[in-house]
DNA sequence: ACAAACTTTCATTTATTATTGAAACTTCGA
DNA sequence: TCGAAGTTTCAATAATAAATGAAAGTTTGT
């Protein structure tokens, strides 16, 4: 496999997966290119290697640098905007990872409570959704919090270790 | 918030989330039933509960039951099939860790290993490539490894420890 | 072996989500 | 302050994914 087919497959890849994981295609795609371009790429460039619009283009690079994982970077004396990729991959987890944890699971976790606090009347129906559903939000909480100790966890001995082992 | 408002909240909130991680609404909402249910549900209750067709619930409980967090379950002397969904929230978590991984992980890392081990030549742009497909690859392999690592870590007083530490 | 009761399949339709592109906007240099 | 170079927005359109429902397929009791 050549060189240009093998980054065309990378970003194709990084796209449908982008995709199943509810993240849009052609953001994904970007950020595959950008991932992987040791050098800054324009607007322009982007356009060009994925066929996209002008809009397109500029709406996903938008997303991407609210997310954190996309920079703009100036060129002297040039009036166009490059982009830059987090190339970091710990770096990258942990911002995708706060990302949906507040666009999505913190929304969910909010319902939860509100459900799971509803007083049940003695019916086992009742009592079996309040007891459910309060069971998963300490599990959705948990899960979440995790992710958050995950960063300061890799910093400290016994993190390391537990990440060796885990290996 | 009264009982039937919150049930209903619950499976809707249930089937957003879903959509946004790349599981169907349906299927979501099937589940979110299921969950809260002390008692089996047949499949005409789900079609009137959730007003969808038959064809859309048998397709989504077939898919439920093919990552295993739905059982068919028979009431003896009722030719009708009855249906229960998986609890226990680790085992839930456990099935669709495996099945995620087994249908978008392992097809991900298969490219990646591909495309990381092109021969480069000795240009910095190919270099880049494949330095940094082969730290994603390793990366992703190592996340995909955490998963299936996960259900024996629970079993061991190590990882009993780690739990707790992290709670 | 039949038919009633129930389930599955899949071509068609519908709903959802992403993309385009032209107009509006912004920024910078002269 | 103007205009060129560039960027963003958003209503319209296209692409994708999900749902319908009628026909085909199963299973079970008699």
């Amino acid at each position: 496999m050549e060189f240009k087919e093998a980054k065309n497959k990378f970003v194709q890849t990084w796209g449908a997966l982008g995709s199943q994981w509810g993240i849009n295609k052609t953001m994904a795609q970007i950020h595959a290119l950008l991932m992987v371009s040791h050098y800054p790429i324009s607007m322009e460039d982007i356009m060009e290697e994925l066929q996209i619009s002008r809009g397109n283009a500029s709406m996903n690079l938008r997303a991407l640098m609210d997310w954190g994982i996309v920079y703009k970077e100036y060129k002297a004396g040039e009036r166009r905007e490059y982009f830059v990729a987090e190339k970091d991959l710990d770096e990258l987890a942990v911002k995708i990872a706060k990302e949906r944890s507040k666009r999505e699971i913190k929304p969910a976790l909010k319902v939860l409570k509100e459900v799971s606090t509803i007083t049940a009347d003695a019916t086992e129906e009742e009592r079996q959704f309040v007891n459910q559903t309060t069971k998963l939000y300490d599990f959705v909480l948990k899960a979440d919090n995790m992710l958050e100790k995950a960063t300061e966890f890799k910093e400290n001995w016994l993190g390391r270790l537990i990440v060796k082992i885990m290996k």
